[in-house]
DNA sequence: CTGTTAGCGCATTCAT
DNA sequence: ATGAATGCGCTAACAG
């Protein structure tokens, strides 16, 4: 048995009205008289008459839907955030599509194109380590449709972005470094295409002009979030003479895997060497030790960076703002740098 | 300005040509000159064109759009599932639409509304464990739209469903804790509505009866997931006159608190009490002591479930199959059940 | 091979 | 207040 779908033709043949009518009061409109109304509103309910939102979407040209484009879903952070997303984004009526560019550049690029061709009413993007081209981006703003960037944006783009103070974080994380007495401080750096990379580089070397300490090129280990780097890296740092006793790590999962390494040498956490990261992963509380590291409201960022999309929306193309948003981040001080915690 | 979407008319009339002829050489059709076809496809990419999907998701009812619902992201069990997922499906030319239920029933309902509403044309479902009621699924079969369940399922429907062997997996994990000596053997269940939490429940039962063990019900406590209960659970369980020595969680959300209640308590893992979960989660290897736990395929479920989709997509409603696939399990042994580890 | 027509399901003119 | 007609952008069936 083939499975008609119901439209408004049939509730309007069985009610013996015209179709217009029928869409009227579906659609809330108040010239309709009450009688109608109340018939066709039962009649739909009873029939179980679902809108067709494809149709609504090419008569409307709108899709109430958002697409998210984030770089991963190994690590608990763009997780956490996409749930944020879609809370608020389903409390307003919206579907949301999500993508990951897995950190590639041409993946990315595929994906903007699948949110093109769904024909998103906004987009939220967390660019991916190897952007550095946005002509991708650039075709939504044309288009007329909105973008928010949130935690790796796109700086030559007059759009809103939701980022945290990563420089600020990162000088807390190092000025604790150096308050509990170490002198060597290490920092393993992200991508330095990535706004984040640079930032949290710059915090890390504003410490350490403010503490008048001597920064040694030997020790900043520009690193690309794999493995094998981060661990030819934290191997290289070790392996100096006059070792650090000190570390910064981009991210969290980079600072995990210092840890696995630096332990796996035999050396002592925190008293060898202290480390921080930088995020607040969930797994960062598990580790031994447990993870020094800066916290982001995760929470916040997804909120934040929906509820501008939504503002945007709601605007004419020709009264876009472009505010950056900027949260504040928080020291999180655990086991990593504490070295008076008795078993 | 206005932008005016590029559509075929706009090509039809520049070529001064007629519609058809125009969408005839977009999707590849035999029966068009080459000399057209080529002015065609050349102008389409001179202008960027970019078929509305929309409108052909209208015309053809179908929308390349299958629908994931999962319970939560929270842990790193779904989003990886989902990564595998979105592989697959994007390799298909799918778009994918995500939704969680948050573990409650009422939500989860409304978003197989949402899938209904956007017509996707496939579903892959994950359960919440609030599910007993399977209505607003059994829609979608009515309705001719393939539905497919992976980890959380449901029994009484005639779909292809992707698990894992629960039960032997469970056997595995608590016969492991007998082998090591152990004899007061606890559960912390799972909710019983689930069949991955009656399995696992057999499993431990399994084993109890294998090895001549008598179960002693006071140490099968059945838990939500929610961090309370499991707390009381296990500070009931430690306040016994005669407390367990073994324990077997749920999963390993469900064994990290324990542990965390455990050493609070000052018992020492795994001598006094040695402690094994289901799942192997990202953060369960990082826990100390890194925990024991029963590994599922992550990615194969994802893609056999996805696999298992386009399959039934592709069919006639006729000749839907309804395969249950069971995958294997592999314990992991970790320091929460091993003594002999020397620091 | 090509052009014409109809229709997917809906909202929105324009008439009445 | 209601109905008829138009169109969103595209494909497919029907003629030539």
């Amino acid at each position: 048995m083939k499975h008609h779908q119901i439209t408004i033709v049939d509730i309007a043949k069985q009610l013996n009205t015209s179709k217009s009518t029928v869409s009227r009061a579906l659609t809330g409109h108040p010239k309709v008289s009450p009688e109608k109304r109340k018939a066709i509103l039962d009649l739909a309910h009873k029939l179980d008459y679902q809108k067709n939102l494809i149709a609504l979407s090419l008569v409307k040209r709108k899709t109430n839907t958002i697409g998210v484009i984030v770089p991963e879903f190994s690590n608990s952070f763009f997780p956490h955030v996409v749930m944020a997303v879609q809370k608020i984004a389903s409390q307003n009526g919206y579907s949301v599509i999500i993508s990951q560019s897995d950190e590639c550049y041409e993946t990315e690029v595929e994906n903007a194109r699948v949110m093109l061709a769904n024909h998103v009413d906004g987009l939220l993007v967390s660019i991916s380590k190897q952007t550095t081209d946005f002509e991708h981006f650039k075709v939504f703003e044309r288009k007329g449709i909105p973008l928010v960037f949130f935690n790796r944006i796109c700086n030559e783009m007059q759009v809103p972005k939701i980022i945290v103070d990563d420089r600020h974080g990162a000088f807390q994380a190092v000025e604790h470094l150096i308050k509990i007495g170490k002198k060597r401080i290490a920092h393993l750096a992200g991508p330095q295409c990535l706004l984040i990379g640079q930032n949290r580089m710059n915090g890390y070397l504003d410490a350490m002009k403010k503490y008048d300490i001597p920064v040694d090129e030997e020790l900043i280990k520009v690193c690309d979030l794999t493995v094998p780097v981060i661990k030819d890296s934290v191997n290289a740092l070790m392996d100096m003479k006059q070792p650090p006793d000190g570390l910064f790590a981009f991210n969290d999962p980079t600072a995990i895997e210092a840890i696995r390494v630096v332990k796996s040498r035999g050396f002592k956490i925190p008293d060898d060497i202290a480390i921080a990261g930088f995020s607040n992963e969930y797994v960062s509380s598990f580790v031994e030790p447990s993870l020094t590291t800066v916290a982001q409201p995760i929470d916040e960022i997804g909120r934040c960076a929906t509820n501008a999309l939504f503002e945007q929306m709601k605007r004419d193309v020709s009264e876009w703002k472009a505010v950056t948003n900027v949260l504040n981040t928080e020291l999180i001080i655990r086991n990593s740098t504490l070295s008076d915690i008795k078993p």
